[in-house]
DNA sequence: ACCTAGGTGATAGTGATTATCATCTGGTTA
DNA sequence: TAACCAGATGATAATCACTATCACCTAGGT
C-alpha cells in the first residue's frame, strides 16, 4: 500500500517524545520556556485535528484562564518558525485563483509566495488508483511544493553576505 | 523528466480555447453570461500569478470601472463551483495547525474540512530527488488530498434520497 | 418590447489575524 | 540569591479579506 493514513496510537508516544525534547528545542531556538509556549505545544500534540488557533485558545484556557487569544496566535507562529509545529498550507491568508483547470500542482516560494504551475505526471497516475482512503472518498489532490525563487535567494545570499541572521 | 513546469507559451492558446467556449459552459451552469463575468474569466486566464480577488478587481477595472470588489469575490467563487475556475489551495480560509513535524500529508473533506495525516512514501522519495525546479530551489512539499469523509458522504446520500440537489 | 430570476454595486458587518503598548517574567549575570 | 532586561504576555484597537444585505439593474426567455 503507497498511501496510508497514519495511525492514531502513534501519537501518544510520539507527542511524549517531542514534548519531552520541547524545553531544550526552545532554547536552541532562542526562545524561552514559559508556561503558555508550554501549554500550548502540548494541545497542538494531543490534538490529531489539525487545530485552528480558536481550537487551541479554548483547550490551553482550561489550564490557563487568563491566556490571551493574541499570545495562541504569536505562539503557533513562533512555533512554526523553529520547526516545532507546521501549517497545514502556507496559503491560508487569502485566496488565490487558477483559470487553468487541466490537473497540474504547484511550487510556492516561501518568501514572497510568487506561485507557477507545474505536472507530475507520475503522481497524478499513483493518485488516479487510489478513489477510497480510510473514510475517505478521494475527490482530487493539489501538491504544494515549498520553495524559493532565483529572487528571493538572491536575496537571502546577500543579506547573509553582508551579515544579516539568515532567519 | 518528472517535474516539470507548466510552459508560459501554452497559456495564449490555452486561454483562448477557455474563453471560446466559456459562454456555453456558463449556460451550461446556469449562469448568465454576463459583461463582469467575462471580464473576470478573461483576466484569470490571463494571468500566470495565481492571483488574489484585489489583483483581478485591479485588472478588471481598468476596462469596467464601475465594478464591484464584492462581484469579483462573488465570481471567482462562482466560477469554481461550476468548474471554470480553482483555487490553489481549499484551506485558505484560517490557518490549520499541526504538531506532526515528520514529512507527511494530508487529506481534507471538502465539506466539513475534517484533516487527517497521511503517509506517500513514494511521493517523498520522488520529490527527494528533486531539489531545482526551473528558477525555485525546492525546500520541501505537501499534498492536499481533496476527499469526502464518510459522514458528510453519508449526507450527501441521504440529501440526494430525500431529493435535494447534490450542490 | 416585456418580464422576471438572477446579477450587480454600494456598503455595512463579520471573523481571523496583527499591531500596539504597558506590564510582567525567564533566565542570565553580578 | 537578588537584580536586571530582552523578550513574552495580556488587553485591546486596528486591519484585512471576505460575506451579507438590499435596492436597483439586466440577460435571456416569452
Amino acid at each position: 500500500m503507497e498511501l496510508q493514513l497514519v495511525n492514531e496510537r502513534r501519537r501518544g508516544p510520539y507527542a511524549a517524545k517531542r514534548l519531552s525534547e520541547f524545553a531544550a528545542r526552545c532554547r536552541r531556538g532562542g526562545l524561552a520556556v514559559t508556561p503558555q509556549r508550554l501549554a500550548i505545544i502540548k494541545a497542538l500534540l494531543g490534538s490529531g485535528e489539525h487545530p485552528r488557533a480558536d481550537a487551541i485558545f479554548a483547550a490551553v484556557r482550561m489550564q490557563h484562564p487568563h491566556i490571551s487569544l493574541a499570545t495562541v496566535h504569536r505562539t503557533l507562529e513562533t512555533l512554526c518558525e523553529i520547526g516545532e509545529a507546521r501549517k497545514v498550507t502556507m496559503l491560508h491568508d487569502s485566496a488565490r485563483y487558477d483559470g487553468n483547470i487541466t490537473p497540474h500542482h504547484h511550487v510556492v516560494c516561501v518568501k514572497c509566495r510568487r506561485i507557477r504551475d507545474i505536472e507530475i505526471p507520475r503522481l497524478d497516475r499513483l493518485l488516479a488508483g487510489q478513489s477510497e482512503l480510510g473514510e475517505f472518498t478521494v475527490l482530487g489532490s493539489s501538491l504544494e511544493i515549498h520553495a524559493l525563487c532565483e529572487e528571493c535567494g538572491a536575496k537571502r545570499a546577500k543579506a547573509n553576505r553582508t551579515g544579516k541572521p539568515r532567519r
